[in-house]
DNA sequence: AAGCCCGACAACCGCATTTAC
DNA sequence: CGTAAATGCGGTTGTCGGGCT
């Protein structure tokens, strides 16, 4: 794949945008859409690639951008998410009507990150995989040595397993520490949980990934899916509540975001549960 | 007043994924 | 089905403004 030049090689502007520029690209996206962010510059008249277009509308000009300072609330709601999705930012900032995901990287990094520290609560950064903080770039490594992310599903669930099934964990797994001592697996916090006494009993293939069904496209039975789980009807959910500029978040991520929101978050969800969220957002479903 | 430092945030870069042909 | 283009995403960088010395 040939890539294309950059925008100072073909004369483009780059940098900050002028007020003249924001009216034109406003302008135009209000009067035509932006269907095609490659051909917009030049049909609008501005001096900038389409991707620098598409950034500043989607992170700036866009009408329904909520400006300034974050809640409580949203800043909860943040560290939340970010606890069971890890570095997702479009997939928290389509939780957070109004904020973009650049927004919320850099409030992050700027306010939550130091705070969290300081409470010496940032275990999520602190301890986050490195399949979770850059997985991208790690998996381009041929020779890396590195689990992916999908690697590092599988020592989570290991991790998580009560009666880990697979000898191919144990190499990276201690399970005896899973009652005993704090755990942190980098997507969810695991404080001293003994799941059996608490939580649902969840068969073994629970922490497979699921085969898929030859031909088929889906997954196997031998896989929980959601109607196995002992969960409210969805219909008593909310809407997912996707706000149209994020990624593509369906049902069934809306499904599991409320799910987790109406339990009281991080502290009163079932592990298993968020380990089948995760499992979801990773998966895009 | 000048220089330096640092936090905040807008913008860019590079790669992955999706879409179109 | 393969390839190229378009788009999306997350990490990083650049710039600006305010506070401090």
């Amino acid at each position: 794949m040939v890539r294309a030049p950059c925008c100072e090689k073909m004369g483009l502007k780059r940098g900050p945008w002028t007020p003249e520029e924001d009216q034109i690209l406003i302008s135009y996206v209000q009067k035509y859409g932006h269907s095609n962010w490659r051909a917009l510059p030049k049909q609008a008249g501005l001096q900038r690639c389409g991707k620098s277009c598409r950034l500043r509308w989607v992170n700036y000009l866009r009408p329904d951008i909520k400006r300034g300072n974050f809640s409580k609330e949203e800043e909860e709601t943040i560290i939340k998410l970010h606890e069971i999705l890890g570095n997702r930012w479009s997939a928290i900032a389509s939780r957070l009507p109004g904020r973009t995901d650049n927004e919320i990287k850099n409030v992050w990094h700027t306010h939550l990150l130091k705070r969290l520290k300081q409470n010496g609560e940032s275990k999520s950064q602190q301890h986050m995989p490195d399949c979770h903080l850059n997985d991208n770039k790690r998996s381009q490594s041929a020779n890396s040595t590195i689990p992916s992310l999908s690697e590092c599903k599988s020592i989570e669930y290991a991790q998580m397993s009560p009666q880990p099934t697979s000898s191919d964990h144990s190499s990276v797994t201690d399970t005896s520490a899973t009652t005993s001592e704090t755990i942190n697996t980098g997507l969810i916090k695991v404080e001293n949980i003994d799941s059996s006494e608490i939580y649902p009993v969840i068969d073994e293939d629970f922490w497979s990934e699921p085969e898929m069904v030859e031909n088929s496209g889906t997954p196997s039975s031998n896989f929980l899916d959601d109607s196995q789980f002992p969960f409210p009807s969805l219909d008593t959910m909310e809407p997912a509540g996707c706000n149209g500029y994020g990624p593509k978040v369906d049902d069934n991520m809306g499904f599991w975001y409320n799910l987790f929101i109406k339990s009281g978050g991080i502290e009163e969800l079932p592990v298993q549960y968020l380990q089948r969220y995760n499992y979801l957002a990773d998966e895009r479903i």
